[in-house]
DNA sequence: CTGAAAGCGCTAACAA
DNA sequence: TTGTTAGCGCTTTCAG
């Protein structure tokens, strides 16, 4: 069997529940008496039983996350950096992917609930109602990450900002018709990136050419966006993401088209393999596991401090920064 | 407060025990009990606390996923395989990203061990007298993915077929001196695909160029790897994987050598990106989701019927196939 | 500062 | 088939 706080207790010669007191961070326990017990507490092995403690304290000691797609390597890095910052706060990570599907992103919020301390919800595609509606679902703290909405503590990257350097380093290159493939209409990831062209389309500088949106992943219907951008006679194209990115790219090559020497390609999220690519993709940059981190910071601090009624939880947002490579080029003359 | 067994008890009229032998399978209660129990328990919205359940059977409904590095989509892919089939059987997932360390590897499934009720343990790094310490250091049952060794039960996919494959594809267009980049040497993967590599260069059909190992990231030293391949003389290259690939590639193009045009390239894994890279990449297609579900369904099957001492534990192998894209080519006359 | 006692929610003997 | 009883390992009053 496993090793009890009352063998500790024999051990040392005190009771059950100084042990407990000397395992606990606020307790009041001489600071010799607390040495021994920590000190026989290693000898012996002791591992405090979770689901003891669980049970009394109402905690689990895990946090989830909860995720549209783990196959999009932007989530599998912050899956990576949520499990760290959880791990290094002596908390596990639970993971849930929700297969880009509302009523799949309940469910998990509903299971994943009872489980763990808090969740960190990611790219959450549920509509405010809904969203607002899971207080009265659990009283667990939810933190958003990559994803704003009044009355709940969020993370998100600057995209509109970044988007709007893309295009601008673009037309420093010498660009003017720009094409832009947005993401799926309705998530507020492809709203507030189109936002940030939509600012820069408004300045006159550019002439933008909206080429509607596709599914972020490989066969989301890239393939007739592709076509679209090269008949719109644009020179440059910014993609919703590097995935689209990538896909745009890989049309473009089978038709003929240089990247970046006739077609200038611009994605966004700088995912791992972006640097890799041939050409290595000029990108937005977005710092996927330091946001990840932070939401999972954020969710213990609203654990330490419970949100106050009324007042606005915090939001956090930080920057992107455009990482130049080699899918971008000055506008050859013509 | 949540809802208790007593207070669906007390509804039901029935003692709290009932109310526990109705909501377990194995229960022994009547039909109509168990149906009132059941109708009682939705209807006050009763939800079992894990804590308690868990304090009493040991269980904690929850598995352990560890793996390498979860920015390798390899890995990612593995890990949503797995926590849909967890989820499915009524558990919850826990990852743990052991950054391709063992000493982290170890940590992890220490600190793991007591909070699951078993392990799937990803393309351990850890070597076989490590592994066979496990079975004093946790009496949880682990499963090997992506990992054999005796005793233990696994799931891996015929690298070495695959392998083998693509060098016979290769060979089919042509190719005779062919280059091979290995992955990092101490690994069992890497032993595993060379294994397949060598095989076949046995038969002398083959001219293999061996190109040393590099790590299975894009800063893996895969530059001069393909430095070193261009210099060979050879035609074709496998690679350890489809992100050395994409490395290769990259060099290649960079030093204005067309793929495939000039040279053939294979890689392996089938990650989600190598369909719509430029070109799309000729690989080795491992079933990486359905190998991680096949790992927790025999995870979940140690459960129910404990290993027998002596006994070796069940290793399933699963198939490899060649998918033949855009990256490989006939040998051009010279 | 420390010990005794109670109990978190649930399951598992053991009786009935 | 059902109820009673005990207790999983731990924290937390409440006394001392």
């Amino acid at each position: 069997m496993q090793v009890t706080i009352r063998e500790v207790a024999k051990a040392v010669g005190v009771s059950p529940s100084t042990v407990s007191r000397a395992l606990t961070p606020g307790g009041t326990v001489s600071a010799a008496t607390r040495d021994r017990v920590l000190a026989a507490a290693d000898r012996l092995g002791y591992q405090p039983n979770r689901a003891a403690r669980g049970l009394i304290t109402g905690r689990t000691g895990a946090v989830g996350l909860i995720v549209p797609d783990l196959l999009n390597p932007f989530f599998a890095e912050a899956c990576k950096g949520a499990q760290a910052r959880a791990r290094g706060l002596g908390h596990s990570l639970i993971v849930s992917d929700a297969e880009r599907d509302e009523g799949l992103e309940m469910d998990a919020i509903r299971t994943l609930a009872p489980e763990v301390d808090g969740i960190v919800l990611t790219a959450s595609q549920l509509s405010a109602e809904e969203l607002g509606s899971l207080r009265g679902l659990t009283a667990k703290p939810v933190v958003l990450l990559h994803r704003r909405e009044p009355g709940f503590p969020s993370v998100t990257a600057d995209l509109a900002e970044g988007m709007t350097d893309a295009l601008t380093h673009l037309h420093a290159l010498g660009h003017r018709r720009i094409a832009y493939v947005g993401g799926p209409r309705s998530t507020w990831e492809a709203r507030e990136r189109a936002a940030g062209v939509e600012a820069m389309a408004q300045t006159g500088t550019i002439d933008l050419v909206r080429v509607g949106s596709v599914a972020p992943h490989f066969d989301g219907g890239i393939t007739g966006a592709a076509d679209v951008v090269l008949a719109s006679g644009a020179t440059a194209v910014v993609a919703f993401n590097d995935i689209v990115a990538f896909g745009l790219i890989s049309r473009f090559t089978a038709r003929g088209v240089r990247v970046p020497d006739d077609m200038s390609v611009v994605g966004c999220d700088d995912i791992a393999l972006s640097g890799m690519a041939a050409p290595p993709l000029t990108t937005v940059s977005v710092p996927k596991a330091h946001a990840a981190r932070a939401a999972v910071d954020l969710l213990f601090r609203t654990l330490r401090t419970p949100e106050v009624e009324g007042e606005e939880p915090l939001q956090r947002v930080l920057p992107t920064h455009l990482v130049v490579r080699g899918s971008t080029a000055a506008l050859a003359a013509h």
